[in-house]
DNA sequence: GCCAACGTTGGC
DNA sequence: GCCAACGTTGGC
């Protein structure tokens, strides 16, 4: 069981849109790295964090979990879509998407800036300057030391 | 709104 | 294959 964290904009779709809807495909990404994992490295079960990007402030607001393999992405072929991708054919996708349900909220919202302080997270690609990756692994330390400053126990994976 | 860092595109 | 120009991400 792999640790991943990925990001969305809250003003787009944040942590309560899935504790409400219960699961969603994660569309949209347009960055081949982030394509990759999703693909090749991605498993169902996978525990996942929420980031909110470009939010006030930004940080981890929950957990959910891999729920559905890689999948051509929809909004690919939909030319009313800002994920709109002219390349993309039917039988030929270019971008895939996973997906994922709803596992928890962080029991207390953990800022950008507090993760930067914690020395166990010093060398998570999320706190690296210039990371943009919108999906990134996580090591299981550095999993465990999130789950626990967003008070998320483990038991909740199970089941 | 600014802008640094990064990824992608396309001319050569 | 190089790299300048451009577009995007995302913190501030």
């Amino acid at each position: 069981m792999k640790n991943w964290l990925m990001k969305s904009e809250p003003s787009v779709y944040s942590i309560d849109h899935l504790a409400a809807e219960g699961r969603t495909l994660w569309s949209g990404v347009r960055n081949y790295q982030a394509r990759n994992f999703m693909v090749q490295s991605m498993a169902i079960g996978d525990r996942v964090l929420f980031y909110h990007s470009n939010a006030d402030p930004p940080g981890i607001a929950g957990l959910m979990r891999v729920s559905g393999a890689a999948r051509p992405d929809p909004s690919q072929f939909d030319a009313h879509s800002e994920g709109y991708e002219p390349r993309a054919k039917r039988s030929a996708p270019v971008w895939q998407c996973v997906e994922v349900e709803f596992v928890a909220k962080a029991g207390r919202f953990v800022s950008l800036e507090e993760l930067r302080a914690q020395s166990s997270l010093a060398k998570m690609e999320l706190l690296r300057k210039g990371s943009r990756l919108s999906i990134q692994p996580v090591t299981p330390a550095e999993m465990a030391a999130v789950l626990k400053l967003v008070r998320i126990k483990v038991q909740r994976f199970k089941g």
